[in-house]
DNA sequence: TTGTATGCGTTATCAT
DNA sequence: ATGATAACGCATACAA
């Protein structure tokens, strides 16, 4: 079924229906009528390579999401879905693409074939090759997270450093003297990863500023892992109280790892997050932390790119979010 | 920059070119490698719109997921993960239509559209609009979790009736005399999904075969609603020592009401689930359940499905996938 | 208000 | 082995 058939059966020529259909050229109420009725008994939709390909864009956008999709962390899971019900929202098809460095088919597949209007890039790295790649190739796009030259493009993002930084002053105004950093993975931060980066920039300079011991610990996105690291932590620094993290993966395991040295949250130990809102609420015990609005995140990170797409070269804008901490109970004050 | 730049710049037709591209007629290795190297400076890629119109083919499938995208399950979200990784490995792309009642605007983008050339959809209902749509369209497409008219479509499916049965049977022979089964939302049941209508059967047939008390509780997909239904268990039938359930997003606020109730998993009350493996595991305590094989299932649905666009005309195929139950830490021996 | 003709970038069917 | 050319289904500039 296509638009000449329509055309034929309502006995107007082809322009005349999708013009009709469109809305862009005044068209008759009876013949209007006449072709709708047509269209309506034979189901008829355009079809939509043909229109993009006569249209010269395809009202789809692409969603680059880490390639290790199994282990996407709350936070990346709401960024996701946000994206796709405020796409949804305008009318805008979402495609996927899970790729991480460059020369990923998917991600070649994308812009080089012109699949997608304009895509939202996630987990962007201080570096980041998709980021060159889209500036080249001219594809409109915003980031969830910015490169080290955020000027080029236009992004959303959560200021970790300030939020570490943060979680650092919650506890030493709790009286604790002595924390420690759970932050990402060691592979993700030494590639780059600027979240990871920017936490061990904010505790650095909170712990100098409130002249309090701080040790950052690496530490990978899984239970397994939060709980070596607790571990490791116990060993080398026994006094430690407190605990910042933006390690939403690994909590769960930090959690055992206190429980099975025997301490107690918050008594013994207390814990400060960067997370997702509904995951911090979940926790047990309920986690303070900086509530990272994820959703409302996505849904921006779509309008920023409808505009970006719309007008292309105007300048990059950037929007940088800094939650306040939620006081929920996995915070007390330091034990004497 | 098109394939007619291309032929130009090569000095050939652009059908050579075309055919050097896909291989589908012999092209000499000298102008071969011209077009190649023309291609390579120019980095060219066929436009996917004009090369879907001309095809009749997009290259791309469509998965069609819960709209309240924002409360996926871990089962589903690597459902999705799954899916994707399997469709980025046989190079096909990944339309995201979140949609679940009939006149859903992307859903039916998609389909009439002709966007994709198949589709994955997510959270069958016993009887389910979509399928019915997908069925008069003729779209190939595999269903994750199947309908009433099981033989009209392709899917694969875990069998919810038999597994809760193994887990009131579990319960039963470590001593349970009363237990009750945590089903999934009174509004996802009562407009027909599947697992939860078919985990009631089963639980009512184990319980009965068993001999012993049985009482099926609807719960929400939130930890709150979890915490209600155990204070209406506790209330209603303070006798009950064991739960069964499919319900994740629940288990949370479950293990939350145990305690506020003083109880103790597994000492008090034990718990066997029916979940994703990874989150059985991360779940405190380690939660002793059937682990549904999502990832492997994400798989074989882009195996089913590329088949079936292969060969639509074959009679469909099912899955049914019945995982033994792991043994983990949140069941024991009834209390005396 | 409506119709005609052309272009979008490929693929594929004829020819040669 | 290669070239011309007609689809593919729609949008739109140009005519009437």
């Amino acid at each position: 079924m296509n638009i000449g058939e329509i055309a034929r059966r309502a006995g107007v020529s082809r322009s005349t229906v999708s013009y009709a259909l469109t809305g862009k050229r005044p068209v008759s109420e009876a013949t209007r009528r006449r072709i709708q009725d047509v269209i309506d008994e034979l189901d008829y939709k355009p079809n939509a390579a043909a229109r993009a390909l006569a249209e010269g864009r395809t009202r789809t956008i692409g969603l680059v999401i880490p390639p290790a999709a199994a282990r996407l962390t709350h936070m990346q899971l709401d960024f996701v879905a946000a994206v796709v019900e405020a796409a949804a929202k305008v009318d805008l098809d979402v495609l996927l693409s899970p790729s991480g460095g460059d020369h990923d088919r998917s991600f070649e597949r994308m812009i080089s074939g012109r699949r997608v209007d304009g895509a939202i890039v996630m987990e962007i790295r201080v570096q980041d090759a998709r980021v060159e790649r889209l500036l080249d190739e001219e594809l409109p796009f915003v980031g969830i997270g910015h490169t080290a030259r955020a000027d080029r493009m236009c992004w959303i993002d959560v200021d970790y450093a300030t939020l570490i930084g943060r979680c650092v002053h919650h506890l030493a105004d709790l009286g604790h003297s002595a924390v420690a950093l759970v932050n990402r993975s060691p592979e993700l931060v030494a590639s780059g990863y600027g979240p990871g980066l920017r936490a061990a920039e904010g505790f650095g300079a909170a712990v100098a500023e409130r002249g309090i011991a701080g040790y950052a610990y690496l530490c990978g996105d899984d239970a397994a892992s939060g709980r070596s690291v607790v571990e490791r932590i116990r060993a080398e620094h026994p006094e430690v109280t407190g605990i910042a993290t933006l390690n939403e993966a690994a909590l769960p395991g930090v959690q055992h790892g206190l429980e099975d040295a025997g301490l107690r949250v918050p008594r013994d130990v207390s814990i400060v997050g960067v997370a997702a809102a509904q995951w911090a609420q979940d926790f047990r015990p309920p986690l303070t932390a900086a509530d990272v609005p994820a959703q409302q995140m996505g849904a921006q990170a779509v309008e920023l790119l409808v505009e970006r797409i719309a007008a292309p070269d105007t300048i990059p804008r950037h929007i940088l979010l800094t939650p306040p901490i939620s006081l929920r109970s996995s915070s007390a004050p330091a034990p004497r």
